[in-house]
RNA sequence: GGCCCGAUGGCGGAGUGGUUACGCAGCGGACUGCAAAUCCGUGCACGCCGGUUCGAUUCCGGCUCGGGCCUCCA
């Protein structure tokens, strides 16, 4: 068993993964708030903690992993977009739910083991709630329950702040009902027409944080032993929770270790919904990017560092994920550790583990995949060149990509665009045509090679490529591949 | 104002107390009718000022600049 070290954002340094119970390895990570599309900015975390789903599993047992990732489906922007359209807000959360899943679907995530709605979870929130007024550590005031942040000694320990800090930066005006500007709300009343539970503090609804912990303390324990989540939610959305959770359980912390992803930025801000600057999964597929340059581009740099989303970005990933499959796609599966290699360093290495097991280090094993292709690239076929390049597919498999075969990676994509061809008719019944006159176009342009008449053969190799259809002359004929 | 993070070549992006990944783009060459793909070769870097050290891009301190959080946010 190799070491996996992981960076705990609550010690801020690499540790030593030890989990409560190797045979059943817990994980949380928040997932989306259903009420828009999924920015690409909102799929790194997906695409992270898949990776690291997938690397637990392959290091603990298939079955030895217990994956949650909640779907927020009560929350005022859904229900403004509710309103906004004049539907319930089921439809919103729905609606959005299921577009959730299919981006996701398109990157190559893997739909985690449990996906909770916050809806389906309010007995347990009202429970918790409940038990945290008990102990003393929240309080009725004005119809709401607040959390007493004065009550926990260790508020602030995951993020860092002490409680002059929080006064000091606080930008908004406190509640008159707060005993405390820092104290948060458990739960708070509905008014007519919006969505409501009935509750011993009367009709209402829970707060956010209130959720993820009532989610998690039904589903998978009093202690997760990986919670991850974007960097913008280690406060207040974790430290809340954690504070929560804590006080409930008489001490037991809520994650043994705390993971965080860095933000996508466009230009010099960060993307996000409110400042505008955001470009969304389901653009960037119709695009024609395949999900899995999506993916690459995501995981290019360490999932701890900004990354800078940019059309250069996805160009670059493309060629990479391009090479890969014209030289390693044909490489099957091996074990990832097998010591034959001398690529086994990009998976375990007891005493420094590298790669995979150096908190997700991505970077370093793509750079090595890429150092071993290099190396082999023009050395005769041997055992240890089909032991390294098959390593080499195993560990661009174990982040999700490699996953087709080159001939279907390669394999143009006809889109109905009639215009160019000028048709008219259903899209099956275009791309049937396209297919047609494609073909006519094939043996017209081998025609006038074989009679050296290049001025017409090479109007249609640029009439295809403006049709995203690549043609390459080789010596044994033409391959014809998407752009 | 407080807390946190970052600063690497034209671009993206790792890592390391001494030999400076990897990719993309560029340049030269081979191949090709021309391209493309492929192959061979090649240039370019570690924000600033101190300190520790035989030696720092790498460790420590300060500074500057940039970003995030403190309000919904992946």
């Amino acid at each position: 068993m190799s070491a996996l070290r992981l960076y705990n954002t609550r010690t801020r340094r690499k540790e030593i993964f030890v989990p409560g119970d190797p045979g059943r390895i817990t994980m949380y990570v928040c997932g989306p708030t259903v009420y828009s599309r999924a920015h690409i900015g909102n799929a790194r975390p997906a695409v992270v903690f898949d990776v690291l789903a997938r690397l637990l599993r392959h290091l603990y047992g298939a079955d030895a992993l217990v994956y949650a990732r909640n779907i927020t489906d009560i929350d005022d922007k859904i229900m403004a977009a509710a309103v906004a359209e004049g539907v319930s807000t089921d439809e919103i959360a729905a609606r959005f739910e299921r577009h959730y899943v299919e981006d996701m679907g398109a990157l190559g995530v893997a739909p985690p083991d449990l996906a909770p709605h916050a809806t389906h979870h309010v007995p347990g929130m009202i429970a918790l709630i409940g038990a945290l007024i008990d102990r003393g550590v929240a309080y009725v005031a004005d119809g709401h329950v607040l959390f007493s942040v004065a009550a926990d000694p260790d508020y602030g320990s995951l993020s860092g702040r002490d409680r002059a800090a929080m006064l000091a930066g606080a930008r908004v005006e406190v509640a008159t009902y707060k005993r405390d500007g820092a104290d948060f709300v458990l739960w708070k009343p509905s008014v007519a027409g919006q969505p409501r539970w009935e509750s011993p503090w009367g009709f209402g609804r829970p707060g956010w944080h209130i959720e993820c912990s009532a989610m998690i303390r039904e589903l998978l324990g009093e202690t997760v032993d990986i919670h991850g989540g974007g960097q913008d939610l280690i406060f207040p959305h974790h430290e809340n929770e954690a504070a929560q959770s804590r006080c409930a359980s008489g001490g037991a912390e809520l994650a043994r270790v705390w993971m965080h992803n860095g933000f996508l930025s466009m230009g010099a801000d960060k993307m996000s919904k409110s400042l505008g600057n955001v470009v969304s999964v389901g653009e960037l597929l119709e695009q024609g990017w395949d999900g899995e340059v999506l993916r690459l581009a995501l995981l290019s740099a360490h999932y701890r560092q900004p990354l800078e989303w940019s059309q250069e970005l996805l160009e670059q990933s493309k060629s990479r994920i391009d090479r890969w499959y014209r030289q390693l796609s044909s490489y099957a599966d091996v074990a990832l550790d097998e010591a034959r290699s001398s690529l086994s360093g990009i998976f375990s290495n007891g005493e420094s583990p590298a790669g995979y097991c150096n908190d997700l280090d991505l970077p370093w094993v793509v750079a090595t995949v890429d150092a071993a292709l290099s190396y082999w690239k023009s050395r005769e076929d041997c055992d240890a060149k089909r032991s390294d390049l098959s390593m080499a597919a195993s560990a661009l498999r174990l982040m999700g990509l490699l996953t087709k075969t080159a001939e279907r990676w390669f394999e143009p994509v006809l889109r109905p665009k009639p215009a160019t061809f000028g048709l008219q008719g259903s899209p099956g019944e275009l791309i049937s045509e396209m297919e047609m006159r494609l073909h006519t176009l094939r043996d017209t342009r081998n025609a006038a090679r074989a009679a050296r008449d290049f001025a017409t053969a090479d109007r249609i190799r640029a009439e295809l490529e403006a049709e995203g259809i690549l043609l390459e002359d080789g010596p044994t004929g033409t391959t014809w591949r998407r752009a």
